[in-house]
RNA sequence: UCCCUCUUAGCUCAGUUGGCAGAGCAUCUGACUGUUAAUCAGAUUGUCGCUGGUUCGAGCCCAGCAGAGGGAGCCA
């Protein structure tokens, strides 16, 4: 194997402006085309989604084997760019050494056709090798550089908020425990399982949010933000939820619900616009594939304002629709996924903040707003996909935090140190959490959240 | 967790009133001097999800179980 000669990457080969001769290029193959005397490779090595032709003639000492080795093998090949003859590609790899690196026998589970993504999915470990895959995790990889850099760019601290956790009231689902006592003789007392002698002399679990944390630190550096995975033990069973996520906190110090929601909204619209820069021979093909009428969309949003209602008004909405929904609308209830899609879908056709929302649905962090009926809230609803950010202006006010602790039995001594930022140097503070998964899902018209990350955890399977 | 649907060849799927298990693609063999998920000719491929029941006879009807998908709730 030549390995002292550079690899080319196939993505910059493609975008060559001159023949080059003595090139090393390496990638598995997606077809094999054998005529009499030649042979062609679509080669990809999953710098993007084209594929590099290799032309393969008899007279090569290997040329049987070669054309034998059928989709999936994995070849390195020396040879020279030069312009194709054929109209479908502009520039062609003409073959002078090739060399099989792993062979792929009739055995091998993706053929040059379209597969299901479910049939994808039991071949999780496979599935980035198959265009569409490749295209969703190059789109995964270029977004979150974005969400560095659209953070970076402005000045915000990145945060590592931790993984395990010990706080059992974080108010956004169940927690999947974190425990080295033995299952089967853990400590009692009373009948009750002993966390003291647990590893971390307290019950522990993995993270549901790095919020809490997160404003912790946002009193110390006014704006942060944290990337990273987050866990929830809920039994949820959609197209939308899965046990293992990542998820983006900001956390901005002195700006009040309006600020937080700009930001949001300048965020969302450059991580599209970072796309349709960025990715756009892979959004063209969901466009084509996947989402026809994706691009459209994209190029609209990234222009648009987002709408933005309050609670009280989308209740209004929803009332005058004449709908017959299947959920009744009453103030104090919670919207549910067809209140949601009727307002983003069809009253403003795009993004929409719903804010100030009852106090009693929402988490006890949120500020109470002056009506003392409401709190400074907000979901980010967007067609198709639903709630994809929220967020709240936080309670700073101490004794008013208390109090929202007592109405929801959370015990002050649980979350003294959360407390004490109010206690000293309080200050006007807000953020918000949006779903990486529920973003790409977004950019890429893909409809299942399971295929847009790269294995996924959900409710019994954890494979691979 | 609840409701609905599905499970047949390696993949995608058809299978009539309960009466011999099918097609396309893939694979293999052959043909073709430049193909574009090549094309053309031929060939191979089955625990009909599992367990039980009804029946002379079950892929088809019934029951249970398992897995998957869609929807709902919870949320990001």
């Amino acid at each position: 194997m030549a390995a002292t000669r550079p690899r080319s990457v196939i993505t910059s080969l493609l975008g060559a402006t001159q023949p080059q001769s003595g090139l090393r290029v390496c990638g598995w193959a997606r077809s094999v085309r054998k005529g009499k005397g030649v042979a062609f490779v679509a080669l990809n090595d999953g710098s993007c989604l084209a594929h590099l032709q290799i032309v393969i003639t008899e007279d090569l000492a290997n040329f049987a084997e070669v054309t034998r080795a059928g989709t999936g093998a994995c070849f390195e090949v020396i040879g020279d760019l030069v312009a194709s003859p054929a109209a479908e590609q502009q520039w062609e790899l003409q073959a002078a050494k090739v060399t099989i690196l792993g062979a792929a026998d009739a055995e091998y589970p993706l053929q040059k056709k379209r597969h299901s993504f479910e049939y994808l999915r039991s071949v999780a470990h496979l599935r980035p090798r198959a265009n569409t895959f490749g295209a969703v995790f190059r789109l995964r990889s270029a977004l979150s550089f974005a969400v560095h850099r659209f953070f970076q760019e402005r000045g915000f601290l990145y945060v590592h908020t931790p993984i395990i956790t010990t706080n059992d009231c974080e108010g956004a689902g169940e927690l999947f425990r974190v425990t080295t006592l033995d299952p089967r003789h853990p400590p009692l007392v009373d009948g009750q399982v002993d966390w003291s002698q647990d590893f971390f002399g307290e019950k522990a679990g993995l993270t549901v949010s790095g919020q809490l944390q997160g404003e912790l630190f946002a009193t110390a550096f006014s704006d942060i933000y944290t990337f990273g995975p987050t866990f929830r033990a809920e039994n949820s069973n959609t197209s939308r939820h899965a046990s293992e996520f990542w998820m983006i906190e900001p956390e901005v110090a002195f700006v009040d619900l309006a600020g937080i929601c700009q930001l949001a909204e300048d965020f969302f619209r450059y991580l599209v616009q970072y796309a349709l820069d960025h990715c756009r021979e892979d959004v063209r093909f969901f466009d084509e594939r996947v989402a026809p009428g994706l691009l459209d969309r994209l190029q609209q949003l990234a222009q648009t304002p987002f709408g933005r209602m309050s609670y009280s008004d989308a209740i209004e909405h929803l009332q005058r629709s004449g709908r017959d929904f299947a959920f009744p609308v009453t103030w104090g209830s919670d919207l549910q996924t067809e209140h949601e899609r009727y307002l983003t879908e069809e009253v403003v056709g795009g993004p929409l903040f719903v804010t100030d929302y009852p106090k009693d649905i929402k988490a006890f962090y949120m500020r109470l707003n002056d009506d003392n009926k409401t709190v400074a809230a907000m979901d980010l609803l967007v067609p198709r996909v639903g709630e994809i950010i929220g967020g709240s202006q936080r309670e700073e006010r101490l004794p008013l935090l208390e109090q929202r602790l007592a109405e929801y039995d959370i015990p002050v001594e649980s979350l003294d140190w959360y407390l004490d930022i109010r206690r000293w140097g309080s200050c006007p503070h807000a953020g918000f959490g949006l779903g990486f998964e529920r973003l790409l899902m977004y950019l890429t018209g893909m409809e299942n959240i399971r295929d847009v990350i790269p294995f996924p955890r959900t409710p019994g399977q954890a494979r691979f």
